[in-house]
DNA sequence: CGGTTTCGGTTGTATAGTACAACGGTTTGT
DNA sequence: ACAAACCGTTGTACTATACAACCGAAACCG
């Protein structure tokens, strides 16, 4: 394979995945009106970590902590989360999903999760796998790294 | 392969693609403080298509037409971008990039084709091509479909 | 033709998401 | 015990976005 193919292999990875990005809020809209792009992936990373801090969020996303601090409001209000004060640190909020946040993640996960089986329904388990393995490996590279709260 | 490696290759790349997504703006904002990112794809979308309209983009990018009007009304101010009726049809405005346009579009690539090619450092010729190959396989299911201006 | 419908685009209005800066209360380190 | 670091909130401002109402141009149809 000649250098040129390598060039132009990246030049295709850097278009189509900018291109995804631009959509991916339009496709959220549609899949989940009922719950954005942003709350979804607070909560989803909330329930995976089972109860965390707001500063380990913002670590997470690259936001700010104000940013952070507004959407759990927001998610407050809507009644999927809860933030207690952690009883050796009263400067923490300890947040967690509610079980109306659990419902809600469920049924919004379930929704994205048939919309992407739909999408790659021709393609075959290798494929997939080959595809997810790539990605992983791609974000991998990406993300800030392992640490993420060292829990005290 | 089982069902179920199938199943978890699916939730692989929804969670991947997903947590992708909501980082894009954040790394975009880094690589190019300069021009945002939605001002960049629609700008390297019009530079790509040599000359399109706004319903083009609107379509290509799956966001209103009022919200295309504002971001080429932006990009024209700045310089990057000019509108020019449609001999043809009058109703259309073909835009397509400036001098400066090409040039400020040509430095952010290249800043962001530099950091893929960090992150893609170590990858083989033939794993870029087969990445690149899965995404517009992706992508393709997504886009709107072919026509994309069919030329009148 | 002539009227209606469709289409491309702009503008008014409202909302979400975000950052930065200033602040208040809490803990930590010296 | 005082200063520094830290967590989070709030004030402010801006960008991106959608939806709806609209205008003018073209296409369609009877």
């Amino acid at each position: 394979m000649s250098e040129g193919a390598r060039e132009a292999a990246v030049e295709t990875i850097q278009r189509e995945l900018t291109a995804f990005a631009r959509r991916a809020r339009a496709t959220a809209a549609r899949l989940h009106p009922e719950l954005p792009l942003v709350s979804y992936t607070l909560l989803a990373h909330i329930h995976d970590r089972a109860g965390c801090s707001a500063t380990d969020l913002a670590a997470h996303y690259l936001l700010d902590k104000s940013t952070v601090s507004r959407q759990l409001a927001s998610l407050e209000k809507l009644g999927l989360v809860e933030r207690r004060p952690d009883p050796d640190d009263h400067r923490v909020q300890v947040v967690h999903p509610t079980e109306e946040g659990r419902r809600v993640l469920a049924s919004t996960q379930a929704s994205r999760h048939a919309a992407y089986e739909e999408r790659l329904r021709d393609w075959s388990a290798e494929d997939l796998a080959r595809f997810a393995a790539y990605l992983v490996r791609y974000n991998a590279a990406v993300t800030p790294g392992p640490p993420e709260t060292p829990r005290r």
